[in-house]
RNA sequence: CGGGGAGUAGCUCAGGUGGCCAGAGCGCCAGAAUCGGGAUCUGGAGGUCGCGGGUUCAAGUCCCGCCUCCCCGACCA
């Protein structure tokens, strides 16, 4: 261990926030170059060949095929499938010495249709399946977390090509169990949920998740029937009954100065449920007004998919002044000419509050359809802990957690843009029915982390750890000691064990710290009790040491060594 | 991008009202003694005080500009 480099560190980093960007830097795994930007160091670097193995045999299992598509790609590509635009700012862009615009690519749905369509022209040729492994550069808002939230990362994303729906929905399925397997593999807790598809395009799209209070991920759950999904995609299905109200007369009433919800709420002395918010978004096609229930909060998520355009965003109030003539605040649907989108919520309300499109106005006694019309009604409303369950009306019940995978039924989203196109049977040209897989593999690494660890450091599972044993020479003074210290060591290491020898001439304590931060699963002391022909033998996680003798050769060893194996849990600390 | 904070030794940080203030602990190097939970002692190396400009006899310290990093909000593997 003297010769490995492993620079730990006895400190914390005063820019960390969690336990595995902390343990990580001071185990000496990791070391930032830039924000949301890292080297890998030898310990870190094994761990994560170690992943990309497991994902790579996965992946080889269901007979997707590899390849490596470059980093660098030219914006034509984005460009033709319309999310130069859509991804905008997210992407790392850059040019070369003739001014011509390229990115970093963030996926690479875009450069593997592209493939696909010059190479593939039959029906006969499908499905195809191919996937990489490979960095991936996204200009993330606001980097965070280490690992959990990079700008450079390393990302297994596949693709899948199709000729019917049946023939994607089947390898879904089989990406389905490869990912289930993946997280079997890793030997975590963890969740599959529905999920909007977002930027990447599509229909159907499920998240594989590992429960983690830093999580950025919020999953709604079901206790009852089992249903999962994340706050963006959970759907909200509870009833809004009819009222028999009368409508009243609209009226238009000053409320200087009154913009927010609770504040009209209080000025008019009207609970919250019963003002409809306005909210004016910006997109592709020009304005789309939303409207909610005002004690209710808009899943803009939701939004973005209904409207499909993902480059929605809120008009900002300084937009809103000089198209519209009115502060934010004041704005609200009626005698206004934009397309509008309205939650359920808002279909049986009567005689509601809304803003007057004018400064230091609103109208009450506002009802649709007399009043305004609302061009489509679908679900916006963001979906909280306690609201019923869509499936069974069971109320939810909410957690935090980290996306490590993600796959999507795409469709022809990208062939109809990029004009990729097969010959069916009948001869007939039809584009492509896609799917897209991805899975996080660096952040894989940290989301372990998060979920396996104590106040001491890491604890790996077996699989994916940098190395299974580390043999500790407790007194490097002790002749005795160090020989055996060697022997075992080098026995281990014939026998093909992955193995680090620990005979630096520092304290125990040092190196016992040392061990259990950077998490060897079993570690063995070569100490004072080598006086009685024993070595000791212990689970990272656990505090039980066991002694086995080594006077007579070491098959005793080996044998409770693999038994330490066999047992060997990490998910048995998370009670 | 908006709001808040920070850049001084490899790491964690002190000094900040201008001048005998270039500092501590840890780490590193040499040595001593020691060896079951980051021990101890002795000696030593190590800093463009983020960068650029300005004010001043004198600037980590005051002023201006810039850069980087971190935290809180909208994005995603």
């Amino acid at each position: 261990m003297g010769q490995l480099y492993v620079p730990t560190l006895k400190e914390t980093p005063s820019d960390v926030e969690t336990k595995s960007h902390e343990y990580l830097l001071r185990g000496g795994f990791i070391r930032k170059v830039a924000a949301g930007v890292y080297t890998y160091l030898p310990l870190g670097r094994r761990v994560l060949l170690k992943v990309e193995n497991i994902v790579r045999e996965e992946m080889d299992r269901i007979g997707a095929q590899e390849i490596l598509m470059p980093i660098i790609q030219p914006a034509e590509l984005w460009k033709r499938s319309g999310r130069w635009d859509d991804y905008g700012p997210e992407m790392m862009k850059l040019k070369d010495r003739h001014g011509r615009d390229f990115t970093l690519g963030p996926t690479h749905e875009e450069i593997v249709t592209e493939l696909v369509k010059d190479e593939v022209k039959s029906y006969r040729q499908l499905p195809l399946v191919v996937y990489q492994i490979a960095n991936k550069y996204r200009d993330e808002i606001r980097p965070r977390f280490g690992l959990l939230r990079a700008r450079e990362f390393i990302m297994k994303d596949a693709y899948s090509f199709h000729s019917s729906w049946e023939s994607l929905d089947e390898v879904y399925e089989l990406f389905k169990k490869a990912y289930s397997k993946i997280m079997e593999r890793l030997g975590v807790k963890y969740t599959i949920v529905e999920a909007e598809s977002g930027a990447i395009g599509g229909s159907v799209s499920h998240e594989f998740v590992i429960p983690a209070r830093i999580g950025e991920t919020n999953v709604l759950y079901c206790d009852r029937c089992g249903y999962q999904a994340s706050d963006e995609k959970a759907e909200y299905r509870g009833e809004y009954p009819a009222t028999d109200e009368e409508e009243k007369n609209l009226e238009k009433v000053p409320t200087p100065g009154i913009r927010t919800i609770e504040e009209v709420s209080n000025f008019l002395g009207v609970p919250p449920s019963k003002i409809v918010k306005s909210l004016l978004y910006k997109g592709r096609d020009g304005y789309v007004m939303a409207l909610i229930r005002g004690d209710l909060e808009l899943n803009e998520a939701k939004l973005k998919a209904y409207v499909k355009d993902q480059s929605l965003r809120l008009a900002t109030p300084e937009e809103v002044l000089e198209d519209f003539g009115v502060p934010i605040g004041f704005i609200g649907p009626i005698g206004v000419d934009v397309r509008k989108v309205a939650d359920h919520s808002v279909r049986y309300l009567k005689n509601f509050v809304v803003g007057g499109m004018e400064e230091d106005t609103h109208y009450v006694n506002a009802n649709q359809p007399r009043d305004f019309r609302v061009d489509e009604w679908c679900d916006l409303r963001t979906v909280v802990e306690g609201d019923p369950c869509p499936v069974c009306g069971t109320p939810l019940k909410a957690t935090k957690g980290i996306e490590l995978g993600h796959i999507f039924k795409l469709g022809t989203k990208y062939s109809e843009a990029m004009g990729a196109y097969f010959m069916d049977e009948e001869g007939r040209l039809r584009p492509f029915i896609m799917g897209c897989y991805g899975w996080g593999v660096s952040r894989t690494v940290a989301a372990v982390v998060e979920q396996f660890h104590d106040e001491d450091g890491m604890i790996w599972p077996l699989t994916i750890a940098p190395y299974r044993v580390v043999v500790v020479v407790v007194n490097v003074g002790d002749e005795e000691q160090r020989t055996m210290g060697e022997k075992i060591y080098r026995a281990l290491l014939e026998r093909g064990e992955e193995v680090v020898l620990d005979d630096r001439e520092v304290s125990p304590g040092f190196k016992f710290k040392d061990a259990d931060l950077i998490g060897f699963p079993v570690r063995v002391n070569v100490g004072k009790s080598l006086k009685d022909g024993f070595v000791e033998l212990k689970k990272r996680y656990s505090r039980d040491v066991v002694k086995v003798s080594v006077r007579n050769g070491l098959s005793e060893f080996f044998e409770a060594l693999e038994r330490i194996k066999m047992e060997y849990d990490p998910k048995e600390m998370l009670r």
